[in-house]
DNA sequence: TAGCGTGATGTCACCTGGTGACATCGGGGG
DNA sequence: CCCCCGATGTCACCAGGTGACATCACGCTA
């Protein structure tokens, strides 16, 4: 739409600049409208205004145009990480990782809510998205480790601080909530503080 | 083998029976000899002497043929909680669930790590993987919650119980590690009771 | 004993995701 | 002014997956 025209109407070259996000953009709108399965990579293509063959010159596969940029997360976290003081205890790092993907993932509500209802509705969107926060969890265990933290520690940690964020996203996403994503986060945490203690 | 054999010797209609058994064993171990994705479909029904329309007739997809049974898996979680007295508390359903699990899981380790060496070595029948722990997740949290235990305090014991248990596989599945899955599981819920109480 | 229904399988045509190889074209630098 | 380069299009092709229909042995029944 608006950025849309931007990059429109200034087109100069053979051919018009920011196919990529055209086809994020497509992609998006035609599987809200049809769904997942319904939508074929050649339909996405020809509302961007490309080929099939361009799509897979930007995205690897039909689900990656979704998860597009979660690389960075894992810089995110190596750079949350780092700034964080060498005293700081395992689940310190964790709680302030999770602070930080909140923010980036939590900003805003409405679009994140469109997004994940595409991925809830299809199972191979499903688990791309499982696959994509295990490879954070690892990225995560693996900065743990490179801090002194032993193997299952880190791994523990990391893992139950993912297990944190995807209950809390989930809370988050629904209807009635309409607290900030890392307060939930932060409740999330002390009930789990809660939960393994009691005995 | 010795199962195949007796399948094998009263074959007596138009075509040997236990088709299922033969393609899950085929595919085990053309995706051991060559991989994955150098294993076609035609190849493994061919070995199980079928064409690859009787594979897609048992199986979903290709990877389907890796985690036949892991349906079993959610009937036998029910039947754990079921046993369980309603005084446990939510962490105490989800260790005997775990303890469960661990039988199954871990009863032959040189068979576990055959398949887990597959898995792991190709990120498809991660995906696979994932989704289905992710499932039997989701299946705990619901026999938690019709326990009476509220819905964050549900799925926040049954994702931190999986992060648990999927840390222990990982450390079971070392070459230098010969106890019993589920002692490491007990030692792993202990070092998060630990990690969590830390301040 | 001659059908007859049935279930598991084979066969075939077809669609879609995905890839390699090569052609094309415009812009920017020499 | 020309040539190189990068982004794209075109084309042929492969593998996963599905629907429709044919086939055939078995067991049941008249």
């Amino acid at each position: 739409m608006s950025p849309d025209d931007l990059t429109y109407t200034r087109g100069m070259g053979r051919w018009e600049p920011g196919a990529r996000e055209r086809l994020r953009e497509a992609a998006l709108e035609l599987f809200t409208e049809r769904g997942f399965e319904q939508t074929m990579v050649a339909d996405i293509a020809q509302r961007a205004g490309v080929t099939a063959r361009t799509f897979f010159r930007y995205f690897a596969d039909k689900r990656e145009v979704l998860f597009d940029g979660s690389a960075d997360l894992a810089k995110q976290v190596q750079n949350v990480v780092e700034t964080m003081p060498p005293t700081a205890s395992a689940l310190d790092v964790v709680a302030a990782v999770l602070d930080a993907v909140a923010q980036l993932a939590g900003d805003d509500r409405d679009r994140a809510r469109a997004r994940q209802a595409v991925i809830t509705a299809n199972t191979d969107l499903r688990e791309r998205e499982l696959i994509k926060q295990a490879a954070l969890t690892a990225a995560l265990t693996e900065v743990l480790r490179q801090r002194g933290i032993g193997n299952i520690e880190a791994s523990l940690a990391a893992e139950t601080g993912s297990a944190v964020f995807r209950v809390a996203f989930n809370q988050w996403g629904d209807a009635t909530e309409n607290r900030d994503l890392r307060d939930v986060i932060r409740e999330t945490l002390t009930r789990l503080r809660i939960l393994a203690a009691a005995e």
